[in-house]
DNA sequence: TTGACTAATGTAATAACATCACATACGAAC
DNA sequence: GTTCGTATGTGATGTTATTACATTAGTCAA
């Protein structure tokens, strides 16, 4: 499994909701906008949201439990790399980048620890460019 | 503000829940623990872990919902770096670091695009040394 | 075609995490 | 002692996520 047109109906559904969103979304903004299309119970959202997250389509900020979609959906070259987020606590928009220093100096201090990531997190709260000079 | 025995009551017991307990604590574990001495509701924890949080006594772990006591609770040195943690998923044990080379790249990557930080949240969640020899 | 298996879905209830709103108490400054 | 800020007590509510169980739909092989 890959590509967009494999998903099921209510993953598309979720999917198709984060990607007109030009912001993170909660799981249960979702589970309000998808009422109409018939979702009614939390589970059908988290469902969705858990295989999207698999495929690597989407991606879970923590510190905001809310979702977004990934913005490289087609540069499968950080994949294995780290990304970092950048959140604006003012417009809500979600930058994605990753750094290979930043990837490199996280591998370097598990491997002197013998620790064995599964998953990083990283996510940088503050104000964006356009919110404040505005 | 700044010692610990300037802590107020509440503030005190749920430092010390957190310094006896040798690994993060949620509000509501917390809140059980401390239901003999008196606490009765969620925002008496909540309240004292603001504060604690403020005084830079503890710290929040974004991606599990808990929250642990400083592991360098005198030390100041990296009270304006970042501060990055390992999260053991078997044990629950956290190792708290610091590192000046993602710091100075996550700068580095805020200067270049105005973004003004204000928290930034750095988790490895992965299995530690101690559990994956075991 | 039937049966067996797997993946996806539907639904209700509940658990886990966090805040709001309002009342009361306490200490310091005047 | 009044005023003011900080801390506290308490119930209700809001938000996020999971459990448990039933049902539906597709695949594949006998």
């Amino acid at each position: 499994m890959a590509a967009t047109q494999e998903l099921t109906k209510n993953q598309s559904l979720v999917f198709d909701a984060l990607t007109r969103a030009d912001g993170p979304l909660s799981a249960y903004t979702i589970l309000d906008q998808l009422r109409e299309n018939g979702f009614r119970a939390p589970l059908q959202v988290y469902r969705a949201l858990d295989k999207l997250l698999d495929y690597g389509m989407i991606h879970r900020l923590e510190s905001i439990n809310a979702f977004v979609a990934c913005s490289h959906p087609h540069d499968h070259s950080h994949s294995h790399g780290m990304i970092a987020f950048a959140i604006c606590e003012k417009c809500g928009q979600v930058t994605e980048f990753s750094d290979e220093v930043i990837t490199a100096r996280v591998r370097e201090w598990t491997k002197g620890n013998g620790f064995k990531p599964s998953k990083t997190t990283i996510e940088i709260r503050g104000i964006c460019a356009s919110c404040s000079t505005a």
